[in-house]
DNA sequence: GCCGTTTTCGGCCCGACTGTTTTCAGTCG
């Protein structure tokens, strides 16, 4: 079992143990297991094949946990699993996405109406059985069948650049609001998580009153969820929610710290707080005095605020409780990749394939966008459905570029090719054309379904081609559409670091693959990592800020990032 | 279930809002 189906495992369990009322630190304990396993940069496997080392030494790995990753590891299974699976359906489950049922009112509505399902809920609900239950009402009653829609259509999170747009809008809505004195966006949106839940507003002004007037009365909202004096929330019409806190000025730098998360980050402040006799809330950080009243310390800003219990402001990217803490300790937080670093962009197409914009298009847009040096990269052949390059075209391509190089000196461009690997392994290409090409891209786009050691032994086989350079968007993944291939990145981390390849980080929203934990891996293996834009018009370039953030969220600084590098330098690492 | 520079037992972050309550539990972030 890969790290991410054990990881999984974990989830499902915390899920099932909520549902039956366990110990919350229990439920905590698996919950924080699982996080900790989706962090890790090598397989589990690999730790306990290796008689050295111990799954304990694993943060949040105790001796249950690692003798469970043992069992999964040998078997896909073990004996509390399978109970609490037989005792739990799935579909039950699927009780706790209804927005306002947690844990207990689930298992209640499970224990006294038999619900089962989201169905079951449903008839429940239409046939009023539930508003008679203690604790329920008709209020409840009527949230729950509002609910069930959103339960179905739930566990989709927007695409980060699909909530950008959002933002913007919301923004700009906002703006019209007097007394305004600061507002930002924080939760996941603000940490550039690929995917985004709710949207969390956070506004510093005197008048909440009429700064939750102007929220509601956007265009967009289809209902009030909850308002009170601080604090409300909607839903819009595209089901996404927003949430909004109104804070006053000495606590916007607390609010601001506390809803950027992620809720694991701010566990360890509130903890290291604690230890200081120190209390973070959104309000602030407080000192506990020996009497027990509480005094102001901090919470204008947030870097006051980090300051306050002894830490460096974080970049938000950073804020998962992964190893931010450690560099803290020992000053050596990562200086973060920006998009002014960024010099070159190698992956992108004409209207010679699928693209939209000729080639004089692109290397304009290119320039105007500041960039040293680009890589023309069509799809070979084998793409028939983009009209995919063979070696006439691709060489009358090739023509065009140097006669271009003559018009425009300012910026460079390589004789490019986003060269298939075939099904049955090799190139699309054969290997004396490709030998010809100042930059080779080899990538997957047939054959996704195979087997992982059909579809690792093809990747390996390009990395082990002397004539290509990059493997593009490594996992084929299309966020909330396509899982990834079935391909075992830990080889292909091995055989790139062998071989001096690069590994692309794809920049368009909807792949960012390598994602940010494989981007921190690749940073740990020494391979360069190469942020692209794959763009398919001359403003597909402007994806590349969606790119950036991915790679700060790995951890990832210029020097591990290829086309941080100016044109002279990159130039050398070509053969 | 995990963890240890107060600890191998007894902790484990903190507050707002709602609905159903007569003082609070459940949910959410």
């Amino acid at each position: 079992m890969t790290n991410q189906e054990i990881s999984a495992v974990f989830g499902r369990i915390a899920d099932m143990l909520e549902f039956q009322g366990a110990n919350p630190f229990r439920i905590r304990a698996y919950r924080n297991g699982a996080r900790r396993i989706a962090d890790l940069r090598e397989s589990l496997a690999t730790i306990v094949s290796e008689p050295s080392r111990s799954l304990t030494d694993i943060e949040g790995i105790g001796k249950d946990l690692a003798s469970k990753i043992v069992m999964l590891l040998e078997s896909g299974s073990f004996p509390m699993l399978d109970e609490l699976l037989a005792e739990i359906r799935p579909t039950t489950l699927a009780l706790l996405r209804v927005p306002g049922l947690g844990p207990k009112k689930a298992a209640l509505l499970h224990r006294e109406l038999g619900v089962a399902s989201l169905d079951d809920l449903r008839r429940a609900c239409e046939s009023q059985r539930v508003r008679v239950l203690k604790g329920f009402g008709p209020k409840t009653e009527e949230s729950i069948m509002q609910g069930l829609d959103i339960a179905a259509a739930a566990e989709r999170r927007t695409r980060w650049a699909d909530a950008d747009l959002v933002v913007a809008e919301l923004l700009a809505h906002m703006r019209a609001v007097d007394g305004i004195r600061q507002m930002e966006i924080a939760g996941s949106y603000r940490r550039g998580c690929e995917t985004v839940g709710d949207l969390d507003l956070l506004v510093d002004g005197s008048d909440s009153a009429s700064v939750m007037d102007r929220l509601g009365s956007m265009p967009q909202v289809a209902l009030v969820i909850a308002r009170g004096d601080t604090k409300m929330s909607v839903r819009l019409n595209s089901g996404m929610q927003i949430d909004l806190r109104v804070v006053p000025t000495e606590s916007f730098g607390a609010a601001l710290q506390y809803f950027t998360g992620s809720k694991d980050h701010n566990v360890l402040v509130r903890r290291r707080a604690k230890q200081q006799g120190l209390k973070v809330n959104e309000w602030g950080v407080f000192r506990i005095e020996p009497d027990g009243k509480e005094s102001y310390l901090a919470g204008r800003n947030e870097e006051e605020v980090y300051a306050a219990v002894g830490l460096p402001c974080f970049a938000p990217p950073l804020r998962e409780a992964r190893q931010e803490f450690e560099w803290a300790k020992t000053d050596a937080i990562p200086e973060l990749v920006q998009l002014a670093d960024i010099r070159g962009d190698l992956h992108m197409h004409t209207t010679a394939t699928d693209g939209k914009s000729s080639l004089r298009e692109m290397v304009d847009a290119a320039r105007a966008r500041g960039l040293e040096y680009i890589a023309i990269t069509d799809h070979s052949q084998r793409v028939s459905m983009a009209r995919g390059l063979n070696p006439t075209r691709l060489r009358a391509q090739w023509v065009e570029i140097e006669r271009m190089r003559k018009e425009v000196e300012d910026i460079a461009i390589l004789k490019g090719i986003e060269c298939d690997i075939l099904e049955k392994g090799g190139m699309d290409l054969p290997d004396d054309v490709l030998a010809e090409a100042d930059w080779v891209v080899a990538s997957i786009h047939y054959g996704q379904k195979q087997s992982a050691e059909q579809i690792t032994d093809r990747i390996m086989g390009a990395l082990e081609n002397p004539h290509v350079h990059i493997i593009a968007h490594p996992t084929g993944r299309l966020i909330n559409r396509r899982n990834p291939y079935a391909v075992d990145m830990n080889q292909v981390f091995l055989a790139a670091a062998k071989h001096g390849k690069f590994l692309e980080l794809n920049a368009n929203p909807a792949r960012l693959d390598l994602h940010e934990i494989h981007c921190a891996t690749a940073q740990q293996h020494g391979i360069p990592i190469v942020i692209s834009t794959d763009a398919h018009s001359s403003e597909g370039l402007d994806v590349m800020r969606y790119g950036i953030l991915q790679a700060q969220r790995g951890g990832l600084t210029p020097a591990d990032v290829a086309n941080t590098m100016p044109w002279q330098e990159f130039s050398k690492r070509l053969r």
